[in-house]
DNA sequence: TATATTTTCGTGTACGTACCCGAATTTACT
DNA sequence: AGTAAATTCGGGTACGTACACGAAAATATA
């Protein structure tokens, strides 16, 4: 039965009515299925652009029986870097709220040490089918050809934490490494009067490859800063490549076995602790202490006056807003902004109790 | 026909199966309309608690063409205080996420300066029958009335900004006013040496006598963290009555005729701009200036130097998370906490870009 | 021209819930 | 007991969309 009646419908229905054709035949246009003549798909196509038809997503949702599947591949929660457990709880909430809208979220997990195991994720997810990705890019090459894949299979796909950009992807959640460099040096500013003899120690700690650029990134916005404002402090740079603590306190111990007189301590990553550990067991602890990432180890020091600042980034917010990014394309096609940069969120021991990581 | 079948169904189905009554009764029982007996009745809840029945949302909103109303009352973005535009925008943001699901959301403002237009306001928004409410309880009394009201006529409400406790909303979204001024101090203590010859200047600029416990609650957490940690700052305090730039310049210029050595200048709002306005006139820049809010003058300031250090509290999330509070509350049952006070956030010249306000 | 094939399209049912309307049953009242 | 009234309940349709199935129309093939 075709439908005429003059009254006023709404959706797919008055779209019908309007063309003249019955619903199903505009469903069809709807999802670009075939079996329409050309002729009436443009009719068709005319009235809906003319209507600015938004379809029901809860009529959609409910009648679609069929469910939507993201996949979620980021590094373990290792007990050497509880890092990221925030991004995953972030997605967890995010899963929490649309799940019930028809989407799925499955996780895989590497080792952050492990390109292999990487590799390893990413075709076991290529071989399940999902519908979008949810990554955390950390080893470049081997992400550069899986986005390939996806690319070629159509599948989108968002980053979060650190950017391959050119990648086309989606959009990317995350920090702004040279700047969150740069912000901390912009504190010490305040901190360590402009003389070249309060010197400044600088401290990378990494054993990862793959984060080493990361590193980089912020030691460069680091230096730029005080480059830029002609700050006289003497800078000091170690590399330590192991994370067990007698690594650090080994290096350490040789740098104040060289220098006296450093006012202040940035560690470019979360493993800051221990470095509050070294200059607590040595009576340090009127140096200042700047460094990243609000992990418990962290902040039992930012409590002890032993760490002074920590700039963190909203890891559970990436991957919250990575999710609702997948969602909000694929099942409303509104797409967001391409590079999302965190705030760059200053802690200290007086506003950690109301941070939201 | 009553549904005897064996075959697993879903929801009210499988309920009206089991308890070999229609859908229509249980539907009656769901929502709990007369009509039912009690054996029946009890029958029913039993058999939805065994299967811990949770209502298909999407179906439901769908069938019911009922649309909730959620009211706002918040005083209107003057350009004297921008500050209420941020609220606003997230509590638009919340609307255009939730419109879809049967959600309007009718706006009240009223002036922070005129009780009797929050009167009026409230009578108007009582007369127009609306399901929830979102509001800046600002002047105590009144909103002590005006929510009494509301708990007789059972519609809940949300606060933010500021808190009234004990006066049973639904929960609370806003700053924890004493620890930001505690921040502040904290803040302080980096930047200026323990010693009483350092002078700290506290100024608080407030027309509205309704805004004057939130200063005072600033004040005293400022305060307290001098003593709290045995700072020897002398600290001044002076209070502007009047807001316009003549007035706190006046006030500003006998202050520095008293004192020739302060160190920094702690404003207790986001009237900041206008003692940097001071301060940057009178070649004074070299003085630390802590202000609060993410507002377009402040950012001026410190951008130049001249503003130092903001504290902000992300008023858009407030009115954000207000309305996803009330919507999760009516819509799925889920209650969130009910004291959420948000993040201290440090805003500098090197971060303001990032910052989400 | 008759039949086979392809293209094009409509009917009908389903998703899970809300709610109108009227029927069946029970209770109250003369 | 007989009727009226109240109580209790079920049938059926609707919300807006998806999709299986089959019918009709157009085209191709013999």
């Amino acid at each position: 039965m075709k439908i005429t009646e003059e009254k006023e419908l709404t959706g797919v229905k008055e779209i019908a009515r309007r063309a003249e054709v019955s619903i199903a035949t505009v469903d069809r246009v709807l999802h670009n299925r075939q079996g329409v003549s050309i002729k009436t798909k443009n009719k068709i196509l005319s009235i809906i652009a003319e209507l600015d038809y938004q379809p029901n997503i809860l009529a959609r949702t409910l009648a679609s029986k069929k469910i939507l599947k993201f996949a979620v591949l980021i590094p373990e929660a290792s007990n050497e870097t509880a890092f990221w457990e925030a991004p995953l709880t972030g997605i967890l909430k995010a899963e929490e709220e649309i799940k019930r809208y028809g989407i799925q979220i499955d996780k895989y997990f590497f080792d952050q040490n492990d390109t292999s195991s990487f590799v390893a994720k990413t075709e076991q997810l290529l071989h399940d089918h999902v519908d979008g990705i949810l990554m955390a890019p950390m080893f470049t090459e081997e992400s550069i050809a899986f986005t390939n894949d996806c690319k070629r299979l159509n599948i989108p796909y968002v980053f979060i934490n650190s950017d391959l950009p050119d990648q086309q992807s989606l959009c990317y959640f995350g920090p702004d490494l040279y700047q969150s460099g740069y912000m901390g040096a912009h504190l010490l500013r305040y901190l360590v009067p402009n003389q070249a003899k309060n010197k400044i120690l600088l401290v990378n700690i990494s054993k990862e490859i793959n984060q080493r650029h990361h590193l980089l990134q912020k030691e460069k916005g680091f230096k730029s800063y005080f480059e830029d404002h002609n700050r006289k402090n003497e800078i000091i740079k170690i590399d330590v490549r192991q994370t067990d603590y007698a690594s650090v306190e080994r290096e350490m111990d040789q740098i104040f076995a060289q220098h006296q007189d450093i006012s202040a301590i940035f560690v470019s990553n979360s493993r800051v602790s221990s470095v509050a550990r070294y200059i607590e067991q040595h009576n340090k602890t009127e140096i200042l202490l700047i460094g990243f990432d609000f992990l418990p180890q962290n902040i039992e020091y930012l409590k002890n006056d032993v760490i002074d600042f920590l700039i963190c980034q909203k890891p559970q917010e990436q991957g919250y807003k990575g999710i609702m990014a997948l969602y909000n394309k694929m099942v409303h096609g509104q797409s967001s902004q391409q590079v999302n940069f965190m705030p760059i969120d200053i802690i200290s021991r007086e506003n950690y109790l109301f941070y939201h990581n």
